[in-house]
DNA sequence: CACTCTATGTCAGAGTACTGACATGAGTCA
DNA sequence: TGACTCATGTCAGTACTCTGACATAGAGTG
């Protein structure tokens, strides 16, 4: 079914199954985030500022894959909620080094636990050769899409 | 680095790699759809369309990962821009059957001759075992998220 | 020093996708 | 037949993320 010459097929595409996998795993997040009052992105940037205290802006929104206008906002309401702290002025450029306060601390070790029980239970069934094989060719389409542009 | 009892370490997180995989395909997909006026959504639903025509707007919004919403005011979009068609009432129930115009074909030709060039260059550097290593890797996160509900 | 390039933080506006809500049609069951 | 359940199409409002634009700070170069 489906002239296979003319279009993608989308039932052996493997960008389709990785964008498939990639919403199923949003979803289940987002499910059981969403009690907590916190998003993906929210959780993510506690996340890195817990693993890299003074992470900047730009370096957050990079590491949350959005825009650094999308992490400024999102930084600013966590500011207020007093979540993290950013020094008034740049000690040297216009970096702000960002940092979780004990309250935006005890708020991802709830998310943490919500969190871990997703990746888990994504990780059922998979043995361990699988899943550092799944590491392997993960690693390969990031590297190839993302410096595959000049070479053509 | 970063305590390992604490939270999810993101270095080894398959959770996060897939969300990255995920991030990088997008904007590649984007950048070559942007000269096209295409956006990823967009160029999934004309795809969909051209291998299983008579979908209706639900249908394309699951095959999409959209809402069924999201994907109704798209189709509004591409029905008033000449690129399907739809019949006024519906023949049974209220399910409206959605076709390609020969003008939508000739758009999706166009997006599609993109896409593959980034679908290749992701698969570059992948032999035919890991590609199918990927495919059954990809499946079982998938149905792992999707029914690990209520059994846990 | 002046010039250029790059990176950063930030504000404003636009676009996209979502949740909530409603009406309608089909199927099931008593 | 009537009540119930489910899926669908659609409208409206909200939330999130993006692009565009600007000013500023540091590094490199003449």
């Amino acid at each position: 079914m489906s002239q296979d010459g003319a279009g993608i097929n989308l039932e052996t595409s493997l960008g389709y199954l990785l964008k498939e996998a990639s919403s199923a795993l949003r979803a289940a997040m987002e499910e059981v985030l969403r009690p907590l009052g916190m998003s993906v992105t929210h959780y993510s940037c506690l996340e890195l500022l817990a693993q890299r205290p003074g992470l900047s802006n730009s370096e957050l929104a990079r590491g949350a894959f959005v825009t650094r206008q999308t992490m400024n906002v999102l930084l600013q309401t966590l500011e207020r909620e007093g979540h993290v702290t950013r020094p008034a002025e740049a000690r040297v450029g216009k970096v702000l080094p960002t940092r979780l306060t004990p309250r935006g601390r005890r708020s991802l070790e709830k998310a943490t636990v919500a969190v871990r029980s997703v990746e888990d239970r994504m990780l059922a069934g998979m043995t361990e050769t699988e899943r550092s094989g799944a590491f392997r060719i993960l690693r390969s389409m990031i590297h190839s899409l993302r410096d595959g542009n000049d070479s053509a």
